[in-house]
RNA sequence: GGCCCCGUAGCUCAGCUGGAUAGAGCAACUGCCUUCUAAGCAGUAGGUCACACGUUCGAAUCGUGUCGGGGUCACCA
């Protein structure tokens, strides 16, 4: 309707008016509740150009519409607002249109340009947790959106499974472990501990020995035993110390700090761990060994999780493949002149121009950096996938400058898909305590928060739903789909880029604007609408005041599926579907559905059931959450 | 310090391509289940949209500055 008044407005207003107007002008919004009418124009800026005042120019505009446009039944003027009343034949016919298309709001499957979309990415050494749980839902919500909206998606994630840090854990697993009566190492079946919280156990472990070490080597230095260590090191040391003199407490423990730092790298345990790189990268046979071993517990561990959380992925990368990738591509931008070589050999690119610095993308001694692979990885993605058209990177807005220049690069270098590359960069999760810190054991784990909110599901469902004729099966999924809708539904109605709270109390609440709540109006509008014999046509129905503000809602869903797409914002679907859903219970607990006589109202009030049903369903799976037919 | 993000009701959040009297939920208080699922609905109360200036017929929304919070500025990932 509104491209409709915008058409006729372009086509016909210099004619009538003898003004020229311009597309931008032309803006709408939905009538305010308190005045009649469905959408209403904006005639400020038509005012001024046909020199009259705001409500005699909005009179002008109304009757050309309404003589244009036949369902414009009448218009009102309040100051400079035109209001404009449309028929009920329009909107009933919309809402028959909207009935008859099964998969409303969505374009056809598989017409567009495939997008691939990356997210959980996680370490291999540390369980996941809560800020896990908000990428992952996110990452999995913006893949379906966008399959909503046409496109192939390919769904991945990178596993980061080397590097030094995994070393630690294995290191530590091999020094630490206790052994048992059979002569084994702790493992996921002899420990029954899932087979990732068993390697994080490692990882900590090691962090905790390095830092007694740390402690022994700082002692010796402090009482001037340098022998056995760097000169670097030593110089470094004496440097910091002379520095702590007159300095205040702050500046005296950021000194410590990196005394600190000085001293970990000097322990036999981290010289022991860089050793077990050096072997790694060289490909030892036992190391290799060792690393796989560990990966596939980690992998089994997450697959539990994974599960529970119910993501998935369509393909995988791992780092331990992807790091070396990139170097040849500097190779291309050093001859195409983009990236430039220092006096020590390392490579960078000049991005000063552009308000950025320089940046590393290649040691002096060849290796690569993080950069160097994510261009490299991106890269080959596209070989990989030739009719990809952008990809998607959910990670935290920690790394916002990062992503910004790795773009950057890529389009410095000429490839034009640069521009379709997009980061997801969400906001940190915060907890009532403050900020989520591992040290402090403030880290929310993942399985643990998932298995709370199921129980705390069940209970409220036992105490108050409507479980009868259900199987034990059947209350037990049930559980789990209040439970982790309510999670998730919580985790995506805030603006994924802005840094959020979660209150553990209120993740299950099921009451106002809350998963349950929605999954409860679809409970409802189905044991409503399985209770009608048939529903037969509701020509000739008469649409009421609470009819058609549902209509109008429904008829909106194609458009925020579009935005949410655009915007990369899930929760945009989020807040329609609860805007949806308290518009319904308003309809549900004013107006008689069952009970009503006349036939066609009563088939239009079902049929309008029906679909905010549907709507809801549809809306609720592209957030990855389930709707009942009964709780 | 440079750059980036954020600041809306007691709390958690919508609204931000400028538009009418700034909206929800939670918490508090009042009502509504012998008609369809009360995990619901109707209502009361709660605001200097951090602050200042500017642009505009019109600013929570745009611009500049100030204050407050966070992030980031590694030959880490």
């Amino acid at each position: 309707m509104e491209q409709q008044i915008k058409a006729i407005l372009l086509a016909n207003f210099e004619s009538t008016f003898q003004c020229a107007i311009d597309e931008k002008m032309i803006q709408f919004q939905l009538t305010r509740k308190e005045f009649e009418g469905d959408i209403t124009l904006v005639v400020f800026p038509f005012s001024k150009l046909m020199k009259s005042s705001p409500i005699d120019a909005a009179n002008k505009i109304g009757e050309l519409l309404k003589d244009k446009i036949a369902e414009i039944e009448s218009f009102n003027v309040v100051q400079g607002f035109l209001n404009i009343v449309i028929a009920p034949s329009y909107w009933l016919k919309e809402l028959s249109e909207i009935n008859q298309d099964e998969r409303f709001g969505f374009e056809t499957a598989n017409s567009k340009a495939t997008i691939m979309v990356e997210y959980s990415s996680p370490n291999t050494n540390k369980p996941l947790h809560l800020g896990h749980l908000r990428n992952n839902f996110l990452g999995y919500a913006v893949a379906e959106i966008y399959k909503a909206n046409g496109h192939k998606v390919v769904k991945t994630q990178i596993i980061n499974d080397r590097g030094i840090h995994i070393c630690k854990s294995m290191l530590a697993w091999e020094r630490f472990s206790p052994v048992n009566a059979q002569g084994e190492r702790e493992t996921p079946t002899n420990t029954g501990l899932k087979g990732d919280k068993l390697v994080g156990k490692y990882y900590v472990e090691f962090d905790k020995n390095l830092n007694v070490e740390a402690k022994e080597v700082i002692a010796k230095w402090d009482k001037q035993a340098f022998d056995g260590f760097s000169e670097n090191a030593v110089a470094e040391y004496k440097k910091f110390t002379a520095a702590k003199e007159d300095k205040d407490e702050k500046a005296i423990a950021t000194l410590d700090d990196k005394i600190k730092e000085l001293a970990k790298n000097e322990t036999a345990l981290m010289k022991d761990v860089k050793q077990m790189l050096v072997q790694w990268e060289a490909r030892d046979p036992q190391t290799i060994e060792l690393w796989k071993m560990m990966n596939s517990w980690v992998y089994d561990g997450f697959g539990v999780t994974y599960e529970k959380m119910q993501v998935d992925f369509d393909t995988l990368y791992y780092e331990s493949d992807t790091y070396l990738l990139g170097k040849n591509v500097v190779e291309e931008g050093l001859k195409s002149g983009v990236l430039f070589k220092k006096e020590d050999n390392s490579v960078w690119i000049d991005l000063t121009a552009e308000g950025l610095d320089e940046k590393l993308l290649l040691r002096g001694d060849g290796t690569s950096v993080y950069m160097t692979q994510d261009l490299g990885t991106a890269i080959e993605r596209f070989k990989e996938f030739p009719d990809m058209e952008g990809m998607v990177y959910t990670v935290g807005n920690e790394q916002d400058y990062h992503f910004k220049v790795l773009f950057l690069i890529l389009k410095k270098m000429g490839y034009s898909w640069a521009e379709s590359c997009y980061h997801l960069s969400y906001g940190m999760v915060d907890l009532p305590s403050g900020k989520m810190k591992s040290r402090e054991g403030t880290v929310v784990d993942a399985d643990d928060l998932i298995d709370e909110v199921v129980e705390k599901a069940k209970e409220m469902t036992n105490e108050r739903g409507h479980l009868e004729g259900m199987s034990e099966a059947e209350k037990e999924s049930l559980f789990k789909l209040i439970g982790l809708g309510g999670l998730k539904y919580y985790l995506l109605k805030v603006d994924p880029k802005k840094r959020m709270m979660f209150n553990p109390e209120e993740s299950i609440e099921l009451t106002g604007n809350t998963g349950p709540f929605i999954q409860y109006a679809h409970a409802r509008i189905h044991s409503l609408v399985t209770r009608a014999e048939s529903i037969g046509s509701f020509e000739g129905a008469n649409l009421g005041a609470e009819e058609k503000e549902i209509i109008k809602l429904l008829s909106q869903y194609p458009a925020v599926i579009q935005e949410a797409a655009k915007e990369l914002s899930p929760a945009l679907i989020a807040n329609f579907v609860y805007e949806l859903v308290k518009a319904f219970n308003h309809f549900y607990q004013s107006v008689p559905i069952h009970i009503e006589e006349n036939l066609a109202n009563k088939n239009l009030r079902l049929i309008i059931c029906i679909n905010v049903g549907k709507v809801i369903n549809s809306g609720m799976s592209l957030l990855g959450i389930d709707v009942p037919e009964k709780m």
